[in-house]
DNA sequence: GCTTTGTTGGAAACCGGTGTCAATCCTGCC
DNA sequence: GGCAGGATTGACACCGGTTTCCAACAAAGC
């Protein structure tokens, strides 16, 4: 091509080189770029065909500018959990490579008193094409009247429904956790201990009522002194086990693999042999589960996927509705469950 | 103040509202923002006072246009491990929290074949303000000469002096294993195991060295067989430790976390106890290491901190030469240690 | 032949800031 | 009082796109 030659000597291909080298105006390719439908094909092959030859890309700032949008996909979290946020990092950038967009990620606090007016100058500065908000804040109505106000698009990942199907990703945590407990069940065990989420969470009610749901199903009364709470770490787990283990339960579910290590922890403190003495399942399969012993039988959590679709409906606003967004946790068996013993 | 009458009916106010409403000239009110040496102090003054009273914030689209260079901070990073990325994350969002400054994400594949042109087309269309990167892609030189060739500040995080004192945030692993594996020998272990890293990184040949220089300072000879190699996944830890325990070590260092909780579980399948039977160390301190069983002594990284120092460095490039860049690692002691049995 | 429809171009304004360079205002100084 | 010279300030072009408005021109329909 004659494209090299007639290129301005240094820097970066602007529109006007592609105009000038196409033989149309500037705004010919303008509408190329934006994809305007009223626009000869031969027209747009040919400028195409320049813009390929010289690597030109848009400058993002102007477009920025002009369209008082920028192509940039917000991810707003409270850092629950590393292994979450990054699967949702990798799921959107999964999306958004060989595009236009880029990733901007914003953590934020949830206790903090200016949580609102924070987002909402993040929102208002980078007026971001998209934002994504993650569990547990993406559970706020406040947060989301924000972004709404803010004429920002948003999706909120979430354990249960939060709000209208182009702005949710959802995932069936009730129904996963009961078909994870009908398995302890199916296993003999009845006596199951259960340690809740943190107040407030959706996804720990969630998850609390899956576990009655199974029990109820069954026929089992849930036996005084097997349900405790923890808040999602650790050592509330660890916590959670201590009073809960009194209660001689065969098996306990935590809700999440962190509490879980915690049960596990203190039955291993207790003399208790893991899975024999006691079984364990977690929620979310989180790169600790698989790396404690015995290995935690756990729920996936398919969080990957869920930033994957999240960034789509971000990406494509007019398609959203049609989106599915429901995705389906699933039951990993590794070996920290066994039969009750008779 | 009159200035709320004035204000335009809607939408957020410009730096022509700001320069209508004070009295003073556009380009004034831009040198108000750009805290320009040559300016009145009265003039200053007055202007800072209507931006206040409006509430007026510069439009970061408009200065990236201008500017030719974003407010943005990237952070490159090959996923190696969900609580370290997390970590730098956090470190960079409390430095430039409160700043105009945001945080845009570009994971990569290292083994990609278009990863240099992937990174240089990503600040080539950013035109970030700087970019952190962090291990192990942080180790390529070929990475860090296209951030040059980019026009783009960077700071390269690392376990060993990978450039100039500029472009680095780094940590003392060398002498921090060597401290760590000192404190074994003060136990009373003389076969001593070691798992590296994978070949090529100097983050594993760091560790590695801080070992032999231990075993060298208290003049042991490193027995056959007690040094394995992983890739930093737990797998690879589980399969060198099969191997290293044939050798009968009273302890084994990892160079990492995920690492150390294969051997545990390597151990555990030969039906050893630790720290009874093996004494084991890992290196990062990630959640891991205090969720396994028995809770794991390890060498602390801060990467905190060194996210933090890079933050300071990419936003304040003057003063980076300055800044220090040096951070200890320290050994964490919890309950995978114990005296070497006579 | 005339109107309609579809496609493209041109000029100019605009998005909201920043750079250049000249104009203006104070000083002190002779 | 007049002037050199530094300190302030403003006019205007520019960053690289998009949008508006209208004109031009071809092919198609009556």
């Amino acid at each position: 091509m004659m494209a090299a030659i007639e290129k301005a000597a240094e820097g970066k291909p602007t529109i006007n080189d592609v105009a000038r080298i196409s033989g149309v105006s500037k705004k010919t390719v303008s509408r190329v770029i934006n994809r305007s439908p009223l626009l000869n094909e031969a027209t747009r092959e040919k400028v195409e065909a320049v813009i390929a030859d010289l690597g030109y890309v848009p400058n993002p700032q102007a477009r920025a500018l002009a369209l008082r949008r920028n192509f940039l996909i917000g991810l707003i979290h409270d850092n629950p959990n590393a292994q979450m946020v990054l699967g949702v990092q990798e799921g959107i950038l999964e999306t958004i490579r060989d595009t236009e967009f880029a990733l901007v990620v914003r953590p934020v606090d949830r206790h903090s008193p200016t949580l609102l007016e924070d987002v909402r100058g993040f929102l208002d500065q980078q007026r971001l094409y998209g934002v994504m908000v993650l569990p547990p804040i993406s559970e706020s109505d406040a947060l989301a009247a924000v972004c709404r106000e803010a004429g920002c698009n948003y999706v909120r990942m979430g354990s249960a429904r939060l709000d209208t199907e182009a702005h949710l990703v959802e995932s069936n945590d009730r129904a996963a956790v009961a078909e994870a407990v009908a398995y302890l069940i199916g296993l003999g065990h009845r006596r199951i201990g259960f340690v809740a989420g943190p107040e407030g969470f959706r996804s720990a009610r969630e998850r609390e009522l899956g576990f009655r749901d199974a029990m109820e199903t069954a026929g089992i009364d849930i036996a005084p002194g097997t349900v405790g709470q923890g808040n999602y770490t650790f050592a509330s787990g660890h916590a959670a086990a201590q009073r809960l283990l009194e209660a001689r339960p065969t098996a306990i579910f935590a809700s999440n693999d962190e509490m879980a290590a915690g049960v596990l922890h203190a039955a291993r403190e207790r003399g208790m042999e893991v899975p024999h003495d006691l079984s364990i399942l977690g929620f979310d399969d989180t790169a600790i589960a698989a790396h404690i012993w015995p290995p935690l039988t756990t729920v996936r959590w398919p969080i990957v996927s869920m930033g994957r679709a999240a960034a789509r409906k971000l990406i494509h606003p007019e398609t959203a509705e049609r989106e599915p967004a429901l995705f389906r946790s699933e039951l990993i068996r590794r070996a920290s469950v066994a039969p009750a013993r008779e």
